[in-house]
RNA sequence: CGGGACGUGGCGCAGUUUGGUAGCGCGCCUGCUUUGGGAGCAGGAUGUCGCAGGUUCGAAUCCUGUCGUCCCGACCA
């Protein structure tokens, strides 16, 4: 049973102003309750409190993963160079890696995942196909030398991640891994009370093709995300671009002059036509520096991780590049484009059988340019980052854009690590295979802010009861009244021997001040006893999350709230509620 | 890295334009009063004004450099 925290000795220094280098609700908070403080930037220490907060979630993801049969361990935070190499990311990953060298002038750099740790430590030991599946987690701290760190705990440097990494025989094994996974991503995110959604995603740095997100729902997410009512839901970085491309049908084509048009903006108002009618080109070069022209519409935008799966080492060309390419910069059309260039086009355009686009000469435009007819696309490929009002790729229905804070993500990695490192295994048939893998990783620190984003108030943070700090804060008021601190002791002791974890705020302040620093701190449930109420026999009862205020019969209090207690052991994340039913 | 802003007791800020030896609120310490929504009175402590150069009789203030922080962008399991 875990002591009751006497605030006369905690180490919670609450802040009364906001401090001025916090803008996000979850940043400020944080701060302000005295649950962390920044050391540098993108760099925090977790106070009491807040360490309290974070080991429930550590915990609630630890149960999950155990629960699934994921096994814990702990690897080293700093890491070799030379697995790095193997895989080929000591090259690939940037500054965003934390590199050091030793006395000894061997290099090593700070961990940001650990792919290749794990590889290398399980494939000396992980033999045979008899062995597998085995799934193995470890939570611990990251490093990421990010660009711009911001935003408190949402994009710090140093942060807690729970990664788990999975090694199979076969893909049916993987995908049953992935699935399990997944159904624990959904319970830790239930289980911290987060409003959330399962996102198609893309996999970025890691590797591997199938992945999802799962996204905290927040107006101030750094991700942009669509989603339907059918359920379907996609990274808009990521998600399958289906949008309405719409025809300006002309008899045949025809050049027409448009002088002061530059943008697709102002071709549309000239023409008098909507945007998705008027086609956008954007130049670059593939990795060998051969030249690409991509064709969008006009209202969208391409979007560069489609454009590289497209046409792989895919980079927009300079102006000098377009000149010596022989492209026209402004007004550029598939039509009369030089020898060699290779025009891709998204497949959204591919039923438009009229195009309005440049002419490549300063203030002309061609509208009813005919595709087949007047120029060539050769090759098809989704482009376009999704944008709310596209449709659904599931069911066509207009899509809803929102924002989000992507907590956690799952992989199925396939054989990227173990192909590049070596790891195999002996399977039944007698070959060496290397492993199929999948990751899965959670924001630890990360989830903890995305609660405080998402609940909160003016007045503070409101702790859903899984992850307070405490469930229960009890508040003595008119402490020198020496029958006030006995009962409020008394009160405290009962309800933690009711099986809550509860607070005590001893301290000798005024009640606005703890009050506020209640609210502040965002206890689920205050327990006040004062001088006053206790002559009737009374305490005041305050639902944080609501706010609403219930005086209680001193004797009964206890009895009270055994449902609720019944309710926090169930798992339920607002357990006090029913008190106010 | 590009654009913008800022660094002054523990925290939040004023003072910088027009150089004259640092101030306010909160917090902290002592005492008295007060005690259910961030108390009142009295007394007190705390600053090499981010750092380094320079200009000047004199620099928080002007100049140069440098470091740090925040915001926007590019970037990102």
């Amino acid at each position: 049973m875990t002591a009751i925290m006497r605030m006369s000795r905690a180490y919670a220094p609450t802040l009364k102003e906001d401090p001025s280098d916090a803008e996000l609700a979850s940043h400020r908070l944080l701060l302000r309750a005295g649950m962390m403080r920044k050391n540098a930037a993108g760099l925090y220490s977790f106070l009491p409190l807040g360490m309290k907060v974070l080991n429930k979630v550590e915990a609630i993801v630890n149960e999950e993963m155990d629960n699934i049969g994921a096994q814990q361990i702990l690897m080293p935070f700093v890491q070799p160079a030379e697995i790095w190499h193997e895989s080929g990311r000591w090259d690939d990953y940037g500054p965003e890696l934390a590199r050091m060298t030793d006395r000894h002038g061997v290099e090593y750099c700070l961990g940001p995942t650990h792919e290749e740790l794990i590889t290398s430590l399980v494939r000396n030991e992980l033999r045979s196909y008899k062995q597998l599946p085995v799934s193995l987690y470890q939570t611990q701290v990251k490093f990421r030398d990010e660009i711009r760190p911001r935003f408190g705990l949402m994009r710090s440097r140093e942060f807690l991640m729970k990664d788990a990494y999975s090694f199979h025989a076969t893909q049916e094994s993987l995908q049953e891994t992935y699935d399990d996974m997944s159904g624990a991503y959904e319970r830790i995110c239930d289980r911290l009370g987060l409003v959330w959604r399962a996102v198609e995603a893309d996999s970025g740095q890691i590797g591997g093709k199938v992945t999802t997100e799962f996204m905290a729902l927040a107006e101030y997410g750094e991700a942009e995300i669509v989603h339907c009512e059918c359920g379907y839901a996609a990274d808009a970085e990521a998600g399958e671009c289906r949008c309405a491309a719409t025809m300006y049908e002309r008899d045949g084509m025809q050049k027409v002059s448009t002088p002061g048009v530059h943008t697709i903006e102002e071709l549309a108002t000239f023409l008098g036509i909507p945007e998705t009618s008027c086609m956008k080109a954007l130049s670059g070069k593939d990795a060998d520096g051969n030249i690409v022209v991509f064709f969008v519409p006009g209202d969208h935008e391409l979007n560069d991780i489609k454009a590289n799966r497209a046409v792989p080492g895919f980079e927009l060309l300079t102006d000098e590049e377009m000149e010596s390419a022989g492209l026209f910069k402004g007004s550029m059309g598939p039509v009369g484009l030089p020898e060699g260039v290779r025009v891709i086009a998204d497949w959204n355009l591919k039923d438009v059988a009229q195009w309005a686009v440049g002419a490549n000469e300063d203030g002309f435009h061609y509208v009813g340019a005919r595709n087949g007819v007047d120029f060539k696309v050769d090759g098809w490929a989704d482009l376009c980052e999704v944008k709310p009002g596209d449709a659904c790729p599931a069911c066509g229905k207009a899509l809803e854009g929102a924002r989000g804070i992507e907590v956690s993500q799952v992989f199925q990695l396939g054989t990227k690590y173990s192909e590049s490192m070596g790891a195999t295994f002996m399977d039944e048939d007698g070959t060496e295979k290397p492993f199929i893998m999948g990751c899965y990783g959670v924001g630890v620190s990360r989830s903890m802010a995305a609660v405080v984003e998402q609940y909160h108030d003016d007045a503070g943070i409101i702790w859903p009861a899984s992850i307070a700090p405490a469930h229960i804060c009890v508040v003595p008021l008119a402490v020198n009244d020496d029958t006030v601190h006995p009962a409020a002791q008394k009160i405290a002791e009962d309800l933690q021997a009711l099986g809550f974890e509860v607070a005590i705020d001893d301290r000798k302040e005024r009640a606005g001040v703890k009050f506020a620093d209640a609210d502040l701190i965002g206890w689920p449930l205050q327990v006040v006893v004062g001088k006053r109420g206790l002559a009737e026999g009374k305490v005041e009862v305050k639902l944080r999350r609501t706010g609403e205020k219930r005086d209680f019969e001193l004797d009964s209090l206890a009895s009270q709230l055994e449902g609720a207690a019944r309710a926090l052991h169930a798992g339920e994340v607002n357990p006090f509620d029913e008190l106010f039913a």
